[in-house]
DNA sequence: ACTGCCAACATTGTCGACAATGTCAGGTGT
DNA sequence: ACACCTGACATTGTCGACAATGTTGGCAGT
């Protein structure tokens, strides 16, 4: 019940997980695509042992479903799913937001203010260079959550959701929008967490996401569906 | 991303599974003990392949923690634990009220209202039999959380947190406490979901899993740590 | 030409053995 | 007596091969 980057030892599953997450989330294994294991053995070198194992982890965060005795295919996006994950991550986040402003430690608070100024800064100094902005957003997201302290809801958001998120996000090409809006909301939701206003903090994350659901939705709705 | 019974082929590690997550939820294999690959192999006659998918799907739900190359135990049931599943299930639970309010079809609010008049009676008829009563609550739960349509909600509450959940109260002996209340709130929610309130049916769902979290606080405090 | 059956193929599920890692008891030195 | 090292044991991780299941193309019958 702790998170995956946490475990010591690195075993070769978790190594082939890693590069076959990266390749569905990029779309270098197209959405919707089948999934074969002869295939992915030969590419990666390693016995179907270990991948088997890396595609038991890889359907635990909803990135392929399995069929047994059919096979696995790498999820497709769809404005349904879209709308379903976004839901969860808005009641989740805001129960995590709550939950921050009660167990964070002004330590950690501390050093979430400095993140925010940090990258405050580096996005002026790179405009338009997104990615720095998204990675930002990802781990002012974290730190949040494993504010929260649950387990279980750092498990789920973590371990299960957020490879999905940020494959909609890469795939739809969310590189460089909302970019100041993002960031003074963030520093709102830090204020209320500061404040220890947990009732805020959860209602300021919610909007938050619901406006980046908004955001993407419009990106999805261009390009096709 | 449906619900496990629904897959129509049965492999060996499905069975397996089965009867370990029962053996687990039941207290056979002790909270808290080492699992033995081997000696599982052995008990239940089969590989270890097919084990180690059974084994991958037990950390799914909760019910085993494993260390690479050290092996896995069963968990520990601890109050900590117990608050962070509840505060889950309360949010995610609500969420589910509200969707099931939005999206469930007359016929199946339909036959959620004679599941609970049949309920009733046979409550009734067997005062004290509380295997009804578990039984009948969860199920009176999974029909809404179906009802909410949300594929990845359900997926969260169904299949890796309920496991855990049925683990608190049976080895807790949570046998037959609650039930006039219970069926009451149960009824309050079904007539808020009925008239499509699903702010109501969110508020309801909350304090009623807030109570049951009270009710078995108590039996855990009693027993032991 | 179309439908239904059938056989050959490819893929997944399972198995037993080997390699790598972790654990623990016993011994040694201080 | 205590801490550390060491080596034998047990367990987990990985491998290649076999069995069971699903799939696909071709053939026969209507």
């Amino acid at each position: 019940m702790q998170h995956p980057s946490l475990r010591a030892p690195i075993t070769a599953a978790d190594r082939v997980l890693l590069e076959i997450q990266r390749a569905i989330v990029e779309g270098e294994i197209a959405a919707g695509s089948k999934i074969s294991e002869p295939e992915l053995a030969r590419r990666f070198d390693l016995s179907r042992a270990p991948l088997r194992e890396a595609l038991a982890r890889l359907e635990r965060c909803h990135l392929i479903e399995r069929i047994p005795n059919a096979g696995a295919r790498v999820v497709k996006l769809s404005t349904q799913g879209l709308l379903s994950l976004y839901q969860l991550r808005e009641t989740l986040e805001g129960l995590a937001c709550r939950l921050a402003a009660e167990h964070m430690a002004d330590s950690e608070i501390a050093e979430l203010r400095a993140l925010l100024d940090q990258h405050l800064s580096t996005q002026r100094v790179r405009e338009g260079e997104s990615y720095y902005q998204e990675a930002g957003d990802l781990d002012f997201h974290y730190r949040v959550i494993l504010g929260s302290k649950n387990a279980y809801l750092i498990n789920i958001l973590c371990d299960e959701l957020y490879y999905l998120v940020r494959m909609y996000r890469v795939q739809l090409g969310m590189n460089g929008p909302r970019v100041s809006r993002a960031f003074d909301e963030h520093k709102a939701i830090l204020n209320a967490i500061a404040n220890r206003d947990g009732e805020l903090a959860d209602l300021l994350m919610r909007r938050h996401i619901a406006a980046s659901r908004r955001n993407i939705e419009k990106q999805l709705e261009q390009t096709g569906t």
